[in-house]
DNA sequence: CAGTCGATGTACT
DNA sequence: GTACATCGACTGG
């Protein structure tokens, strides 16, 4: 069993953490795999969280267990994938924005329709869901099994990592959660 | 290059 | 109605 008591804290200490982590796709036998190399933190007490407004229907899956998806959608067109994290009834999430793809490269240029370039395979919160094939089905999927699996790596020392402000954001800018791998080419 | 803008489901005012 | 944790096509320089 995957220990993930790592995520049992608040979103803004677990989104630098779980840099250099991996997530895992299956599909049909197959492994699509990316590291992870860009995050945001969101949670209740921020007006640029959906948790803010507290608990929904749509927002639920954030107060619940860590570990579990948080995939929405968003503009009419595209999903976006969160790890919940923090203690249950905490509106907490981590935003993944930007992977490496590490294997199943061919598979995801597939669902991406062959468009882009490796370098724009999953940069980007709504690029990697269409990459690894992630929609509202995998709503508050547990990250512990498959098809879908984050598997956490050690900790990346702080200076390999950068923190700026978070993108596509109106409310509470002035917080620095945004996380990304210094010098990664893969972030958004 | 950079800047603008259309697509278009869902939650919320 | 309006805004939205976005993307990619299109424009002009």
């Amino acid at each position: 069993m995957a220990d993930f008591s790592e995520l049992r804290q608040p979103a803004w200490l677990v989104a630098p953490r779980i840099l250099g982590s991996e997530l895992i796709r299956e599909i049909d036998g197959q492994q699509l795999i990316g590291r992870i190399v860009e995050t945001e933190a969101y949670t209740e007490t921020d007006a640029a969280s959906h948790s803010f407004h507290g608990r929904t229907p749509r927002t639920d899956i954030m107060f619940g267990r860590e570990g579990t998806a948080y995939v929405y959608f968003t503009y009419g067109m595209h999903y976006c994938f969160n790890v919940v994290t923090g203690e249950e009834g905490h509106g907490d999430a981590v935003l993944i924005r930007a992977l490496e793809p590490l294997a199943g490269i061919n598979l995801m240029h597939e669902y991406r329709h062959n468009i882009v370039s490796d370098q724009n395979l999953t940069n980007g919160p709504a690029k990697l869901c269409q990459a690894l094939l992630i929609n509202k089905e995998l709503n508050g999927h547990d990250l512990r099994q498959a098809p879908l699996r984050l598997v956490i790596k050690p900790a990346l020392a702080p200076k390999a990592i950068v923190q700026t402000t978070r993108i596509g954001i109106t409310r509470d800018q002035h917080r620095l959660w945004r996380f990304f791998i210094k010098d990664s080419p893969y972030v958004s």
